[in-house]
DNA sequence: CCAAAAGTGTTATGTCTACACCCATGA
DNA sequence: TCATGGGTGTAGACATAACACTTTTGG
């Protein structure tokens, strides 16, 4: 067994490496996960669609990292809302030299807007679907970055509040059904998905509002907010046994 | 928003990092969850233990770089029970250098046996208790490293067949059943136990022998070996509702 | 009034838990 | 034979899923 972990000081023993961070920006778009992209500037791969992502600096944490792109390409300023999935190093993964990435992901609302108030070639909401599938065709490794973020996104539904990140400060069970409809490709029971939801103590907190019925009509939905166990365990299990697509 | 991913590429755009590869090496010694620790023989924080680590290559992947530590500290080449969990860089978390680690886990078994072949001042295996409550110093941020290692690794549990990892190629559902008490704190009921490992498909595989019961008796525990579904679903679920340190 | 969506009630089915009980061995 | 751990059976508690039914709206 080797037993000094080689970890030679002088500058000229190790090699030298660009650390990038990287951010999956999820949104629900006409109910289908989507990702936002934005057209690479530079060399190399300039004019390809590319995740946001930049340097590291050695004066900050990589979380502060991405809480700086996040800030710089949404105007979002919001660190609750990054989780680190992955780190990516595989060699030639950029073309030019050595460079680590660490990649997160983020959720976030409202983003149509701000996607709207940009030039339409520089940046789009794309549906994972579609880039999952290689319908859109990304920058460096992104494409499998994006598919590991799809991957964590589904499991953090299940094991976690995210849902909750999709929708506005209040919302429909309805609203919130359907995050869990697009993110794992089922279809829930809305009487049993209240029941859930609701007897799982401290998820959401009924406002005593309620929002308008679409144009088709029906009752009235109430409002809710999420509650405080934001974190602490599994509003509702992902269901088994299901086709992908519907039933 | 910005566009550009500001990526630039002359080399004095970015600031270099050192990349390096740490390794959790789990393994269970008198049923407790424990960390094999290396002293380190170089500053900064020589003579300090620490888990294993070392550069990553320009030419080798993370995975690959994890490995290879692996290796060289176990004499272990087994790719596949290496699991990536963090990446790490805050400023100054080495004293000397930009430095970004990313972080792996390992579960091996036997390793009291390949610990005592080495110096005692050079490696040991400790409680992962004792990591956590601070009775054992390491160096950089290498406790905060520990400490969310184990946290997957008790998440792992739930979700893969990780637990298998943990003892011999044929094992008793006891044996089984104590790793997922240690990793948890919990106490399981055997004949539950037995129940709902046995009926997850392919998760365990009765191999119709018997072992030798303990000093005090006991009827002889059927052996069983892991499954192909080894990382496709939860065996059990961890209780809630659970008194740490037994009930 | 009808369609649509929200929300409640009910029941069958499935899973989990606790624990009683039998089995095979060492001392 | 007794103590010890392995292994099976089983009844009640609890969770899940399916779906009938009521409520409240827009057209």
């Amino acid at each position: 067994m080797t037993t000094n972990t080689s970890k030679g000081y002088d500058p000229a023993d190790y090699p030298p490496f660009a650390v990038t961070v990287d951010v999956v920006i999820f949104t629900m778009v006409d109910g289908a996960l989507s990702v936002l992209l934005v057209r690479r500037g530079q060399e190399p791969f300039a004019g390809m669609w590319a995740i946001p992502g930049g340097f590291k600096l050695p004066t900050e944490s990589l979380d502060d990292a991405a809480r700086r792109e996040l800030r710089e390409e949404t105007g979002v300023d919001a660190a609750s809302l990054l989780v680190q999935f992955g780190a990516y190093g595989d060699p030639g993964r950029d073309p030019r030299m050595n460079v680590v990435t660490v990649a997160y992901l983020a959720v976030l609302r409202d983003l149509e807007g701000i996607v709207a108030g940009t030039d339409a070639a520089d940046a789009q909401l794309v549906p994972v679907e579609r880039i999952v599938r290689g319908k859109v065709a990304l920058a460096f490794d992104h494409r499998r970055i994006v598919r590991d973020a799809v991957e964590r996104v589904r499991r953090d539904l299940e094991s976690t509040g995210l849902a909750t990140a999709f929708v506005g400060p209040t919302f429909t069970l309805s609203e919130l059904r359907a995050v869990y409809e697009a993110g794992w490709e089922v279809e829930l029971d809305g009487a049993n998905f209240r029941r859930a939801v609701t007897a799982a103590a401290g998820w959401v907190v009924a406002t005593g509002k309620r929002a308008a019925p679409g144009a088709e009509g029906g009752k009235p939905p109430e409002l809710f907010r999420a509650g405080r166990a934001w974190k602490h365990g599994a509003p509702i299990r992902r269901p088994r046994n299901t086709t992908r697509g519907g039933r």
